[in-house]
DNA sequence: GCCC
DNA sequence: CAGTACG
DNA sequence: GGGCCGATACTG
């Protein structure tokens, strides 16, 4: 018989396995870092215990699942650990993927840091940092270590993801900040409280307008903002009071339907989108469709319904978009019907 | 790594 | 430019 | 066997 694993503990085992894998060579192991994530938030969401799955025989069934990742869960299973892990373990210290959740640190830099200075926690880090010691290093400077300590800092402030109800309250604070600026033709939430999630990394802005630099700068000059985090003609990011993390797109208003799309995510259906316009000669990102036949012809779409018909797809709800069957429940015109408030009486 |  | 980050 | 999202955007 299995271990007593729950679906949540596999899916720390692949996404740590992905961590490791990536400090040790994250172009290396690319796809598989990617295979990896995939499940681990496969897993995440399956509504079934993955033992009863591997008892039946049908753990390829799950999406992103092949025989090799079957294998490891078996193996998870059976043995509570997986011998690639183990080994993993033995050469990168695990510290070092707590020091990747800092912003502005990623597997070059974590590596970097470990086999220059020995630093294998994120305390370790910020002692490093408060003694100068980072700006030594190759590609590092005084505002690079600075940068390093605030993320540091932010990463202690918020421990966990917000609830969307308090998160929605700052949200509209920024935004009718942003409603009220002159040239702001339209200003919408997107991000996973666009989604309906239950609970939010960060909050995602976006603005219509032609003219984005005095946007943006309203934007980062908020009386909620405490600290600019990057500032460009059209993406800035702050943190707020409440700790959280603000993003801010601003594209012209007939690129509109593009950029919301791509802001609303989530990333999974964001990709599977983008694969969809490549099977049909067109390249989709924030701003248009492009045709991929060299002419660099442009398809511009104000409004998300647009994206959709371009793909031969009805409106799909933000709510749904979350890359769990619903791009092939909309290509065959079977989306289930959400229930909206307007729906329920008394 | 998975998938076509 | 490389590195990091965003959905 | 060979592709795998983005002609992404920002920083130093």
């Amino acid at each position: 018989m299995f271990r007593m694993i729950s679906n949540r503990q596999i899916a720390d085992a692949f996404d740590l396995l992905a961590d490791l894998l990536r400090l040790k060579d994250a172009e290396g192991y690319r796809f598989e870092i990617i295979a990896y994530q995939r499940v681990a938030e496969a897993l995440r969401e399956l509504p079934r215990d993955v033992r009863a799955l591997a008892a039946e025989g049908r753990l390829q069934e799950i999406d992103g699942v092949g025989k090799a990742i079957a294998a490891k869960i078996l193996e998870l299973l059976e043995h509570g650990t997986l011998r690639l892990l183990e080994e993993l373990k033995a050469e990168v210290p695990q510290g070092l993927v707590d020091v990747l959740r800092v912003n502005g640190v990623g597997p070059k830099r974590a590596m970097l840091f470990y086999q220059q200075l020995g630093i294998t926690s994120v305390a370790e880090l910020e002692a490093a940092a408060r003694e100068g010691k980072l700006r030594t290093l190759p590609g590092m400077g005084a505002k690079s270590e600075q940068k390093i300590l605030e993320s540091i800092a932010a990463l202690a402030r918020r421990t966990t993801r917000a609830r969307a109800d308090i998160a929605l309250q700052a949200a509209e604070r920024i935004l009718r900040a942003l409603q009220a600026l002159p040239n702001v033709l339209r200003a919408e939430i997107a991000g996973s409280l666009r989604r309906g999630r239950a609970t939010i990394g960060d909050i995602d802005l976006l603005v219509a307008t032609h003219t984005p630099a005095p946007i943006m700068d309203a934007f980062v000059n908020h009386p909620d903002v405490v600290r600019v985090l990057a500032q460009g003609e059209t993406k800035s990011s702050v943190e707020l009071l409440s700790g959280l993390q603000c993003d801010l797109r601003a594209v012209p208003p007939e690129r509109f339907g593009t950029a919301l799309s791509y802001f609303t995510g989530s990333q999974a259906h964001n990709i599977r989108l983008r694969e969809l316009a490549l099977q049909r000669g067109l390249s989709l990102n924030e701003w248009a469709f492009t045709a991929t036949d060299g002419s660099g012809r442009e398809i511009l779409c104000a409004s998300e319904e647009e994206v959709y018909a371009q793909l031969d797809l009805p409106y799909i709800p933000p709510e749904l978009r979350e890359d769990r069957g619903e791009i092939e429940a909309a290509q065959a015109n079977a989306l289930p019907n959400l229930i909206e408030i307007s729906h329920i009486r008394a």
